[in-house]
DNA sequence: CGAGTGTGATTGTTCAACAATAGCGCCGTC
DNA sequence: GACGGCGCTATTGTTGAACAATCACACTCG
């Protein structure tokens, strides 16, 4: 009911439904475990429950929810395997990425304009802003490869990725050492070394995931 | 992801749909650009409009399918762009995951099965069998990896793939060269010499892109 | 011959209903 | 008091009908 007010956009309410439910996600209205009831949910969107179940799939497509029959969907919960198996794909996927990439591809750019805001977000400690600059890096690294599948792929590894943080208090442990690794990251391969830029890079993923994965067992010690 | 997970008990009506015409789309029952009328093919399976869309949702987000907002759902066109990217994403990851692999890999054994099959296909002149195999042997490589969501990823690429290859006559010539030359990358990476495996795996992966995409060009010349 | 228009068909969305299932408390038995 | 079976209830799974919104297309009018 509140939603036909929808001004200009006019695609699909499906689809806006989803986006809603992901700004929830991201923003920690909803937590991992957390179950979604249709007609709950639906009551707060304003929309119908065939509609609101349309999103869920899209969004479980994206593994940002976890579909249990005939028991409803859940905000999906990070596990360890995953995170372990996320960073793992980043090293591969994102280290040969720059290994191959030329040096003047358009989206160095992008690298440059990531790593110059992450520096302004350390600056107002606004370390969720620091963790969304982080991301828009690495993103720009995989837009080497220069192809829109991997670059679709990547965005679903980092939505996922952005659940676990949610996850976690301390963010400035999180994200903020890394903004100084971006850095070396870019300037290595600026001057042309993509062979060292991927082998930072490889050793930033793997910092990076050490430091989630403790902090992810310090605040879930049951798991 | 927890796909596997509630895999033994829970199935959904609206997932066993999307099988269904998963199924139809890969045996070229329904051909790229066609239009699935909600009406006439939730009678055909016998669901509701509403299941049958929740259906479409998921086979949308895989690409099989393409959505235009009030105008239905079409099965997807590949287009020579998405073939090409097709193919450097899997030159990118399958050529790495040999690179990357241990030579003891449980999932050499999938590759050696895979080899076997398409050889057995080939005297049965059953070109259909050849191309499943092939790209079974294709995802036990991505397997060594040993990453769910990578593997997952490559399902999609492949069901995308399988819908090209639907579109085209002449499956002798884009899928029978290829059994020696699975065997030729097996061997070379049994032997030790993984660099060489994903060299001849590199190889063949561009011919077998520009025999697609030769067939691609002869059957629509439009394009 | 072209442009506006009306019409029909299809999609987008909601609603109400019912079947199927899982979780939970209750009860009786031992 | 512990245990296992039983039925209840809330929720999901699925359907069918209904209506609004939108598009495709033929049709009319200038």
């Amino acid at each position: 009911m509140n939603r036909q007010e929808a001004e200009g956009r006019g695609r699909a309410l499906g689809e806006t439904v989803g986006d809603e439910i992901r700004r929830l996600l991201v923003e920690g209205e909803l937590v991992p475990g957390q179950r979604l009831s249709e007609s709950a949910l639906g009551e707060r969107l304003g929309v119908s429950r065939n509609t609101l179940r349309e999103a869920f799939r899209s969004l479980a497509h994206e593994g940002l929810v976890t579909h249990r029959p005939n028991r409803g969907v859940f905000v999906t919960t990070p596990s360890l395997a995953s995170i372990v198996d996320i960073y793992r794909v980043r090293r591969f996927i994102e280290c040969q990425a720059l290994r191959e990439a030329l040096p003047s591809h358009p989206a160095l750019q992008r690298m440059r304009e990531a790593v110059e805001q992450a520096g302004a977000g350390r600056e107002r400690r606004d370390w969720q802003a620091v963790g969304s600059s982080n991301m828009a890096f690495h993103a720009a690294i995989v837009a080497l490869a220069d192809s829109p599948r991997l670059d679709a792929f990547f965005h679903q590894l980092s939505a996922e990725l952005r659940l676990a943080f949610g996850m976690l208090s301390d963010l400035e442990w999180l994200h903020g050492p890394y903004v100084a690794l971006n850095q070396r990251v870019l300037e290595a391969f600026e001057s042309g070394d993509a062979e060292r830029a991927a082998m930072l890079l490889e050793q930033y993923l793997s910092q990076s995931e050490r430091t989630l994965l403790a902090a992810y067992a310090r605040d879930n010690p049951a798991d």
